[in-house]
DNA sequence: GTTGTCTTTGACAACGATGTCAAATAACGA
DNA sequence: TCGTTATTTGACATCGTTGTCAAAGACAAC
């Protein structure tokens, strides 16, 4: 009877709630099962039944409850987190892009969340993505310590660090070559005639970066170079700048300079700016856009492709591997272009 | 009795499934509703009750289910999503950053998803994304028109667009003021004496672009200089180096050039990187890194501000706002920096 | 002891979908 | 025509939580 469809209709529409499987199943006239069925076309319901189930929907602007539909099946849903101190820098959002690519080739979807560094917030927001029942958890560590999070691991969630290794937790892991990379810049400098060598690092504390140092050291020791020194704690772009800016002022001053991480790298391309003189040769960790036309050298890594086989490791737990933890070093180059190729003055 | 709380400690362990309340209740004696109110710190529960559930939701490991929770709590996630066409390009990577610390002052979660500027998948995004039932959509379009979201609007999930504003659909957006810093670029030049020049820009259907070109024109005409020509649809970096390195080739080429955004200008950096002659002047829309280091003049623009800003608008509708579509424009300002400063030859 | 108020607790339905199972109908061969 | 099988449909339970409502217990005042 018309007067009634009309009646399903103002019902649906003036509750200002999406409607629900049950009121297209009574517009439609057929069962809430019925409907089901249709909409998700399972065999065996008619083709007229079909077709009128989806008029229905189309009538109402029925949109399933995916919340309603993932209790069901199991709970669980098709998220994956990911946690990470700062999406706005590029770096980690080529990482996220990563990421994002490969999980949407298995029905995954991201969802994402900012610390700001705050490993508070770090673990409020794993938290939050817990009982959201993600599938699996991404990690790039704040947080000293990650013991909190074993009793996760065992849970059942899996979780996947990336750029820093976990501190306290044996779990998959996606890391750069810092260690390799570092060295490789190191030897750079030394092939070409430098013994005066400056590191600026960030954070000493952080993994990434003590790696970075160290293996910026070992090339020092394997060329039988003491001449070079070593700043440390520099977190931002204003402080290298300074901090460059000194050691261009110093008495005896770098022939070169190895800044450990993108944001250094910027700071001493500000310092060289005010700078009269000609400038120390320079190699930076982390490629950044225009460091081809700056002919900056750097040592480059793929980060997408960092996001990429972390995802791969979370989908291989999520598809049930269960064998130990696992590790994956993503390889770094040695980019010349000119600033780590200057000859010591 | 001992021997069934090991029970029920086995059970919930082996399932591999994530204990349910139900189970932390039976293991603490009291009923399911009882449990509930303990954990969620509700009045009246006595103290020894309530300690009660707490340590046997700690031996469970049992974390709360937030689909269900959802569910039953009206069927609306705190989710909000995001969608844009290229969450790598660090130009909407600030803008989601932005977005997530408005969200975050009000309980709401970000969560993202790449189109790679792929209108089809834009579409089938959004369904998934409402199927999750956001509470708002965010949208940097990509898609050509709109129309399908409108029915949308109405159903309840509110819209905001970014950066480039909807067709065919009233809806709120946030916009950057494209119109007039494209003029102002325009008058930077024509104040400095130019009068030969060459703009570049993206492709010309989409509005951000349209208006760029636009406001340039304007600025054009107001001056009553008609010496200047335009190449579009220019979409990549290598196309935009390619067409700059033309440019500078030319019989008479132009004594400045405007590029219409970011990656435009890197191409055009890039072509005069390996031109013999002294450069011509350069305006870029788009501030971008390291643009103080390389003397790059700009059109910038606070990104972030553009992201917070229609988080703001997505949390009043949210919140109940029902009146008439909302626009906001960020504004832009010219950053003399020398590139766009340079003399005509 | 009775009454009334206040605290604490639990039984039950509900959110919106899907899975199970059985009933109704259609289609077929003998 | 009847029995048998295949198709189509619907009633009902269920996922894990929270809201409603009523019952039970504690306590004070009469």
């Amino acid at each position: 009877m018309i007067r009634n469809d009309i009646d399903v209709i103002l019902a649906a529409m003036s509750a200002l709630r999406r409607p629900t499987l049950t009121q297209v199943a009574s517009l439609a006239g057929v069962s809430l099962k019925t409907a089901s069925r249709a909409l998700n076309r399972e065999p065996n319901v008619a083709e007229d039944t079909e077709r009128r189930v989806r008029d229905a929907a189309d009538v109402l602007g029925y949109r399933l409850n995916g919340i309603a539909r993932e209790l069901r099946r199991g709970a669980t849903s098709a998220l994956v987190g990911l946690i990470s101190g700062d999406l706005a820098n590029p770096f980690y959002s080529a990482v996220a892009s990563g990421i994002e690519r490969e999980l949407r080739q298995h029905g995954l979807q991201l969802i994402t969340a900012n610390t700001d560094e705050d490993a508070e917030l770090e673990r409020s927001l794993v938290d939050a993505f817990l009982e959201r029942r993600v599938r699996a958890m991404l990690v790039v560590p704040s947080a000293e310590r990650h013991d909190h999070l074993a009793a996760e691991g065992a849970g059942g969630v899996p979780f996947v660090f990336l750029d820093r290794p976990p501190l306290g937790v044996a779990a998959d892991v996606a890391l750069i070559d810092n260690l390799g990379g570092a060295r490789s810049a190191g030897e750079h400098l030394l092939a070409g005639g430098h013994r005066r060598i400056a590191l600026v690092s960030d954070l000493a504390r952080k993994a990434p970066q003590r790696d970075r140092i160290e293996g910026f050291v070992q090339a020092m020791q394997a060329g039988g170079n003491r001449d070079w020194f070593l700043t440390t704690d520099v977190h931002d772009v204003r402080r290298a700048e300074d901090v460059v800016r000194d050691l261009l002022a110093s008495e005896q001053p770098p022939t070169a300079i190895f800044t450990t991480n993108n944001r250094l790298t910027t700071g001493a391309l500000r310092a060289f700016r005010d700078h009269p003189g000609a400038p120390p040769a320079l190699i930076g960790f982390d490629d950044f856009d225009l460091a081809d036309v700056l002919g900056i050298t750097v040592v480059a890594h793929d980060m997408v492709a960092l996001g990429r086989e972390a995802a791969r490791l979370a989908y291989a737990r999520i598809s049930g591997y269960e064998g130990p933890a696992r590790t994956v070093v993503i390889s770094t180059t040695v980019i010349p272009r000119g600033s780590g190729e200057r000859a010591p003055a």
